[in-house]
DNA sequence: CTGTTTGCAAAAACTTTGCACGTCG
DNA sequence: CGACGTGCAAAGTTTTTGCAAACAG
């Protein structure tokens, strides 16, 4: 159970106070482990309180994003998707024909992002970072 | 000034219907030289003609994707953005904090690539690929 | 001719906003 | 208590869909 604490603090030393509906959902997206949608927080929201709205959640998303403490990105599922720094940097390999998303460590992709560094000089925060492609079955199904 | 033509043949092989329309919006995208968002083909398609309806932009860009004759792709604002091959590959440095892209060449990371092909067994197909950081002035402006 | 494609308008999907009420500090 | 945060509902954006009319082959 990491550190939502830690992330409760960080806003309230920013000078946003805490609510009941922040803590919960700083607690919801540090422990899930994985990105999640909008829509995905409020059903966990639900699972617990009536309490919180949809609009609610995405501000409280939005907030976490400009203060540092989450990602935002998109799958090109057409939602946006969040994470905490709890979720860590990793990779997405995204079919482009079936959708599938393959989670691959950051290790097998550091040396270009060194380098990318070094020559355009753009801190790289690859949080999310999502590679295009064929999976093996879609490639199987559709050879071209 | 690309081969259309050729992306018209590949539709028309394909079974379907060469249109005025489908011809006009595969030449506005295949010379554009860039990603573009359905909106802006519209609008290029407005400066030669009104009789083609936004409906229909983003049918025919679907039908190009579905074909393989151009990637879908998200840059995170909101918008979905199309390109044709004739773009050829390219990767987006986005800044998290101002939104800048810088496009990069593919070099920079086929090391890269060519390792997740490996051990992923995954076709990468990074015509349109992001990685997402800070740029130099947000970082100048913003340490953090 | 006949099935495909289009335009139109309405709907869907996701996200943002305005405002009055509630609550953290 | 006062500024900040929330719920609600309405509006905004982007994209999709249903259907009758138009048209490519």
């Amino acid at each position: 159970m990491p550190h939502c604490h830690t992330y409760l603090k960080k806003l309230r030393d920013h000078g946003y106070r805490i609510t009941p509906q922040r803590e919960m959902i700083v607690q919801i997206i540090a422990h899930c482990g994985r990105h999640m949608s909008a829509e995905e927080v409020m059903e966990k929201v639900r699972e617990k309180t009536s309490s919180i709205n949809i609009a609610t959640v995405y501000r409280t998303l939005d907030l976490l994003v400009e203060n540092g403490l989450a990602s935002r990105f998109d799958l090109g599922n057409g939602k946006t998707a969040y994470a905490t720094g709890e979720h860590g940097p990793h990779i997405h390999l995204v079919c482009k024909h079936c959708g599938s998303v393959t989670e691959i460590t950051e290790s097998d992709i550091s040396a270009s992002l060194d380098k990318i560094e070094d020559l355009y000089d753009f801190d790289c925060r690859p949080y999310h970072f999502s590679v295009h492609g064929l999976c093996r079955d879609c490639r199987d199904a559709n050879p071209d």
